[in-house]
DNA sequence: TCGAGATGGTTACAAGTGTAACCGTCGATT
DNA sequence: AATCGACGGTTACACTTGTAACCATCTCGA
């Protein structure tokens, strides 16, 4: 049964084991130490890196689905680490920003991920990282340019 | 609020996004072809190359969990794509291998998996997909020998 | 000014998932 | 042969997720 096809060779398999690796890895470091789910820890950045944000920014900004930042929103509200506030003119959005609290936690997480990164930077060598995500770009760029003749 | 963090530059973040998209963009061409699953499809890819395998080595093969693997193949039992066989000298384990539907269907996604490939290549040029790869392959690799001391 | 449709955001529901507990079998030790 | 731990595989449970429906508000054109 000679059949060329090979999962191992599958771009859509490897990413997904390679990044479902990473992610475990990454994840255990705050998933403990913080309680937090990977899309608080996202809204989180988003917020912390950019600043007040609305819902559906910080879901274009980390790309996530809306009813997955609206959770993850809640959850972070629950916690006192962001308060909504309304915007005067439009009431259907909310402009989100982070307590202090909420900023202290995202520095230190934030940290966490910078040393993670130049751990793995150390072990593959510097500019590997880079290439790497040279190439993830260009493979999204050519998803979302052939995505849109089909939608 | 400067913040040297990006995000856009952290590499779990970017493998994550890429994985999803391009996770989304090969399911959308079998899901609803086939009424799949990925998991389903990952055993199927397994058996359908390797040939007779135990629910052991799929989940190695195919890295999944083996409860995912146990649901999968009981849905590709149902639907009559693969049958089990027993082991003569342990009563434990079950060889699981392909029917001839379940074939005919393996070599249709095969090829389905190989053109979707093919069209990457095309867009993004030759050999850039080998060197994606290979830079996943070393971030695998460096987790994994990272990860001996952690466990 | 009054709709019709678009948009920001939330929520009910169904499906998929991992954890942990479980069953049956095996192998080694006694 | 009896026992104990390891192993292959399945399942109950809780939790996460996306889909679709929903509510409230806004916008634009008749």
């Amino acid at each position: 049964m000679p059949d060329s096809f090979d999962l191992e060779s599958f771009l859509p398999y490897r990413l997904n084991r390679a990044a479902e690796l990473i992610s475990l890895s990454f994840s255990r470091e705050y998933k403990q130490r913080f309680q937090m789910t990977r899309p608080e820890w996202r809204a989180l950045a988003a917020l912390g890196s950019v600043g007040r944000m609305t819902a559906t920014e910080i879901g274009t900004h980390s790309n996530m689905h809306k009813t997955k930042v609206s959770r993850a929103v809640a959850a972070l509200e629950e916690r006192r680490w962001l308060k909504r506030r309304e915007n005067e003119t439009d009431r259907r959005v909310e402009h989100l920003e982070l307590t202090a609290a909420g900023l202290k936690a995202y520095r230190e997480i934030a940290d966490l991920a910078q040393t993670y990164q130049a751990s793995l930077e150390a072990a593959l060598g510097k500019g590997a990282i880079a290439r790497i995500e040279a190439g993830l770009a260009d493979v999204e760029r050519a998803l979302l340019a052939g995505a849109k003749g089909r939608r």
